[in-house]
DNA sequence: ACTTCCGATCCTTGA
DNA sequence: TCAAGGATCGGAAGT
């Protein structure tokens, strides 16, 4: 059985009743909410809104200007404001200047404070709407791993954690387990046995030393 | 009489004999500069960072995990990061859940810190860092707001280390290190210890006993 | 990134 | 108090 996780989206008004609307109605887990947003197309999360825009809009939108009011507004009444480019604004099939696209383009990306994202179409962007729901709400449901795949060889595996150490690689992990014996002697060397180790000068030691001691 | 304006672009060691180091200099008013870069393949201003991510690379670096680790290390060592991705990331052939690849875009322009710009193809792509730069350097008298980035926090290397160890992963790492205030104090804790923190039973604990015990 | 699957852990029950 | 059962959580692998 697989875990569902709850999510609110609240969907502007005029949008409710779209293809939109529905679809993110039947996620699962998902409850949808109408309100009149004064800008933004939904709230993916409290203070977090979201504007599509269809290729052909975000045209009309950049010839007329209307683009940077409308991020300007969003960017006023949110904590975060996310533009969902959907579709290629480079194929829109408008007679307009590759030019003014990728001003835009770079505009948003760099100088307008709104984050951007990208739909390919009107079938993904529910997906994509509710997967930003549930990050924000929940935030990943795993934490990212630090490390790759350990080595299940127990014999291998004392070189793996010692090898976890700053500064130290392949080599110098052999030649410490090597010394010490075992890697929790190596862990509980001192700095000073530390440097006696051929690969391990001063300032590997320190660092080892350091990471080590720190806490939370 | 068309004004030029003038701009340096940074490009990474590693692309500047590319297509796009080419059609960078190519562009009016662009100077090209190669350094090698840590992070990130392009500067298109002083601390703002670009990696290109080619649609079927992004999909790639999602499996593997290299775009988390990639977006951190970016995060880290510039005030201000932006990805850049070339192509459909839905349209790639590869056989990957649609699932991961919305989760992947949500958590990048909602979670990551980074921003996200999308490029339709590499013909287009030299144009939209150009335009970045242009606006970053002469656009409309805007500050970059940078974004304060701590470098890697040191809590961050204890739980990683402490991941290395069998049976441990991101979430037992943390409660490990919570419980023991250090990473040294978790590797030098005895088999009892261990076995009082919530996610590590009997079987666990033995075999992280097991491992620092272990020689070569 | 997500999902599925599996095993370990933990928690409740009831004797 | 303990054992047994099921619910829960974390890890590993695959997409």
């Amino acid at each position: 059985m697989v875990e569902v996780k709850p999510v609110e989206i609240v969907v502007d008004s005029r949008e409710a009743s779209s293809r939109i609307g529905e679809a993110l109605s039947a996620l699962p887990g998902v409850s949808v909410q109408t309100a009149e947003l004064s800008s933004g197309d939904y709230l993916v999360a409290p203070g977090v809104a979201v504007e599509r825009k269809e290729a052909l809009d975000l045209i009309a939108s950049i010839l007329d200007r209307r683009l940077f009011e409308q991020v300007g507004k969003m960017l006023g009444e949110h904590d975060r404001a996310i533009v969902l480019v959907e579709g290629d604004p480079y194929k829109t099939g408008r007679d307009v200047a590759v030019e003014a696209i990728d001003g835009a383009l770079a505009w948003l990306a760099c100088l307008s404070g709104v984050h951007v994202m990208y739909s390919p179409s009107l079938a993904v962007t529910p997906r994509l709407l509710w997967r930003m729901a549930v990050q924000l709400r929940h935030g990943l449901g795993y934490e990212i791993p630090l490390r790759g795949n350990k080595p299940k060889q127990p014999w291998a595996q004392a070189q793996f954690i010692v090898e976890g150490l700053p500064g130290v690689g392949p080599t110098t992990a052999r030649a410490l387990v090597a010394h010490f014996g075992s890697a929790r002697a190596v862990l509980c060397a001192s700095e000073e046995d530390l440097r006696a180790v051929k690969g391990v000068g001063p300032k590997t030691a320190a660092s080892i030393v350091q990471a080590l001691v720190s806490g939370i």
